[in-house]
DNA sequence: AGCACGCCGACT
DNA sequence: GTCGGCGTGCTC
């Protein structure tokens, strides 16, 4: 092959002014090393960055500047040409840089920094003054000459004027160097280099008294291989101190050497096999493989009641995919919580599959990258970010609970899992899976459309009858004169678990923001006129307002209902705190374990408390929907639901079907054990129609009444939503970059029927860390028709609002306005 | 995003 | 007179 004149290079500087690719000469050495996907250092204005080669020309149109490749940082790219596209793709469509794009997909770490070291090559000749910058970085250079210029340039910035004319003028060279962030992990392996005989002698040569030494040593020999020295000390109960006089005489040697970390132990564990389909599964089943074998790209809703065997026709259809030589990609939700997943899919695969999630050390996710990029596994299976394994023939993608908010990324790139899966699915001729009890309405519609194929699962696989679900109405409880958290039958059915020695499931439902507002004697909400959104309330100098977070809507707080004229309006949000305290209060003798934000931070905490609650250490489990996922313990047979409201009324056109999902996947897992089990839902609004449809389970009709709700209040799936926030300290100069933008947009989109503009407002986070924000939302049929016109408005208003101490920030096809 | 260059107020 | 504040503009 011919050497191409340039490389075209992404380079890794955060700003939209230099998104675009540069041209840098390909020095003949490194000719045969560069390759589409190849990550290099380069020289960029005075200093050297990362970047990623897209793509190779002939002709240049700025020949005059020019400059060589600096140097290539690894043999094998690390992004394949199809991630390179997939790249340029996620930047379109999510509105960041092409840089942040390459980040987003990457496994994170995986980054090189380029680094300077000083030498003095010929001592200054003049002598400088004590104290002098002169002297202090002459003293410096000579104290620690391993420093970089970087960190002396960072203690010190005064010092890089000095620095650059030393350079200049021939004093000092700067050596160049690359500083990777993730090394490949090494440890310590024993091994010993003695032969049978040798081994006798030095068995007998060692003191009788040294009995740990000895079997130090016959264990290592019989072992006949290098071991690591951690799992030498854990067997024989040996130590460094035992280890210390077998080194000293060379009968046993140590060694560094690489190791791939394993997050999940040596599985000795026996590989399950399949096991026999019911007709149902095997209808869906076959529905898949066909797809797949198809080499068509097409994405199917796999829509099965909880308990219905989805698992099972997951781990057979990837089966069959794997064995045509095309990988398999499974998404969960929330690995830390599905640990039975990542089992499974063990126990049936073996070393055949990768594991990928957040929780992860940097160098874990490294070395199941690549892995990965080596074709080492074909199968992986992963949070959101997974979707992004880079497989170069990849034939089946599953999203698990396609449904969950999880899938969406909360910083940018605000890619959503399922988009992505569909464009991966287009470049490699692969089928997408997408699983739920309660599909996203988005997706439902979709398969009602005919664009997805939908394959439905009915009946529960061993046909467990699904959970009585009480729905409690909480007016009436006032009414009788129950002014407390829990209704007289929850408090009864917790009272007889106790009682029984059973245990107990309560949810609050509550995402730790917006406070609506309620008549606890007769259910009212008040809700937007034009948008049918919750009001959210707020204090400031004491007036009591209500407020719209879509439109900006604003009213005063009525002091009596507009419905029943009674005084029972009352704002909500209690959180997990208080129902805690009255749990207390209520049931003294029962042990408590909150499970929130709070007390889930740490690294295991998650596992830690529900093991805890599993052996039966409490008997509340108090939680927020984190918990709705864990559900399958034996011992409970009682759900509670503290208050349905606190999801129904959050200022979010999805929250009925966020509700719905709830409601039902808590049904759906509770009592699954020869336990029979209760769910208990208490509400203001029993009425409702997504506890009404969620108590019965009738997905189909939640389904078509939500859907024509969203058709006439021009809401997804009919319209896409994207969603720009401006942030500042000053709340003048947030809400300023908020109107402006909604004035270019309105401007640039005058007129369209097709799109609409909801004006700025504050956001339902309207302060966060002392911040202020504003949201300006945009509805649209087609991403295509308005792209053009975000992507300018956005990226003008972003760099004033910086020049103001703030940013913009987007998200498209948002999920979730925040 | 960095980093350099360039034009205005308080000081070795 | 200089030093160093941060506004503007460029990076193959």
């Amino acid at each position: 092959m011919i050497a191409p004149k340039y490389a075209e290079v992404i380079v890794e500087v955060k700003s939209a002014s230099v998104d675009r690719p540069f041209h840098y000469e390909v020095p003949a050495l490194l000719a045969d090393r560069v390759h589409v996907g190849t990550r290099v250092l380069v020289p960029f204005g005075p200093r050297r960055v990362e970047g990623y080669i897209v793509g190779f020309s002939e002709t240049t149109d700025a020949p005059d500047k020019t400059k060589p490749l600096a140097e290539v940082l690894d043999d094998e790219p690390p992004l394949t040409p199809d991630l390179v596209k997939l790249a340029g793709w996620l930047s379109e469509r999510y509105l960041c840089t092409k840089a942040a794009a390459v980040q987003a997909l990457l496994p994170s770490g995986m980054r090189a920094k380029a680094t300077t070291f000083l030498r003095i090559k010929t001592d200054p000749p003049d002598v400088y003054l004590p104290g002098s910058w002169e002297s202090e970085l002459l003293q410096e250079l000579y104290q620690s000459p391993n420093k970089t210029k970087e960190q002396l340039v960072s203690e010190h910035t005064e010092w890089r004027p000095l620095i650059r004319a030393w350079v200049e003028k021939g004093f000092l060279e700067e050596l160049h160097g690359v500083k990777h962030g993730i090394q490949a992990k090494t440890m310590a392996f024993l091994f010993t280099p003695l032969t049978s005989a040798d081994l006798q002698t030095a068995l007998d040569e060692l003191s009788n008294r040294a009995k740990k030494q000895k079997e130090l040593l016959s264990y290592l020999f019989d072992a006949g291989e290098a071991l690591m020295m951690k799992d030498v000390f854990a067997v024989t109960g040996a130590s460094s101190a035992t280890l210390k006089p077998l080194l000293d005489k060379g009968y046993v040697v140590k060694e560094e050497r690489e190791v791939n970390r394993d997050p999940y132990g040596i599985q000795h564990a026996e590989k399950s096999q399949p096991l026999p389909l019911t007709p149902t599964q095997e209808n869906a089943y076959q529905t898949i493989k066909t797809a797949v074998d198809s080499g068509a790209p097409q994405t199917i809703l796999l829509q099965g009641v909880t308990g219905s065997g989805k698992t099972e026709v997951y781990l057979q259809a990837i089966a069959s995919c794997v064995e045509q030589d095309r990988q398999a990609i499974m998404l969960v939700p929330e690995i830390a919580l599905t640990p039975q997943m990542v089992e499974q899919f063990k126990k049936r695969f073996g070393d055949e599959v990768a594991v990928l999630h957040s929780r992860l050390s940097t160098g874990e996710k490294y070395d199941e990258w690549r892995r990965i990029r080596h074709g080492e596994v074909n199968i992986v299976v992963g949070a959101r970010s997974a979707i992004f394994a880079p497989f170069d023939s990849l034939g089946l993608m599953i999203i698990d609970e396609e449904h969950e908010t999880s899938y969406k990324q909360d910083d940018h790139p605000k890619y959503l899992a399922r988009e992505v899966a569909m464009y991966r699915a287009r470049q490699h001729r692969a089928t997408v899976v997408l699983g739920s009890a309660t599909p996203a309405l988005e997706t439902r519609w979709w398969a009602h459309q005919g664009i997805v194929q939908r394959i439905e699962m009915p009946e529960r696989v061993r046909g467990q009858k699904l959970p009585k679900v009480r729905v409690i109405d909480m007016r009436d409880e006032l009414q009788s004169g129950n002014r407390s958290m829990f209704a007289n039958a929850l408090k009864q059915g917790i009272e007889e678990r106790l009682e029984r020695g059973e245990q107990v499931i309560l949810f609050l439902n509550r995402r730790g923001f917006a406070t609506f507002v309620l008549c606890r004697s007769c259910g009212y909400v008040a809700r937007c006129r034009d948008c049918e959104i919750p009001l959210t309330y707020h204090k400031a100098r004491g007036l009591e307002s209500l407020r719209c977070h879509y439109c900006g809507f604003a009213e005063r707080l009525p002091e009596t209902c507009p419905d029943c004229k009674g005084d029972h309006v009352r704002h909500f949000g209690t959180g997990t705190q208080r129902v805690e305290e009255e749990l207390g209060k209520v049931f003294p003798e029962a042990k408590v374990i909150r499970m929130d934000v709070d007390t889930t931070s740490g690294k295991d905490a998650h596992a830690t408390l529900l093991s805890r609650f599993r052996k039966g250490e409490a008997q509340i489990l108090l939680g927020t929907q984190m918990i709705a996922k864990g559900l399958d313990f034996p011992k409970v047979t009682l759900v509670g639901v503290i208050s349905a409201e606190t999801s129904l009324y959050l200022p979010d056109f999805r929250a009925a079907e966020r509700t719905f999902q709830l409601l039902t996947q808590v049904a759906g897992r509770a009592g699954r054990h020869e336990l029979p089990g209760e769910v208990i839902v208490q509400t203001y609004n029993p009425q409702h129609y997504a506890i009404q449809f969620a108590k019965h389970q009738e997905y189909e009709k939640f389904f078509d009444h939500e859907v024509r709700h969203r058709y006439t209040l021009n809401n997804p799936p009919f319209f896409e939503l994207t969603a720009f926030t401006s942030v500042n300290e000053d709340e003048m100069k947030a809400l300023h970059i908020a109107r402006t933008l909604e004035d270019r947009l309105r401007r640039s989109l005058d007129g369209r029927d097709d799109v609409i503009i909801l004006g700025t407002s504050p956001a339902p986070l309207a302060r966060l860390q002392g911040k202020y924000r504003f949201n300006v939302v945009l509805k649209y049929k087609k991403f295509k028709g308005v792209s053009a016109p975000i992507r300018e408005a956005y990226q003008s208003l972003q760099g004033e609002a910086q020049k103001l101490g703030g940013y913009l920030t987007i998200d498209v096809n948002a999920q979730m306005i925040l």
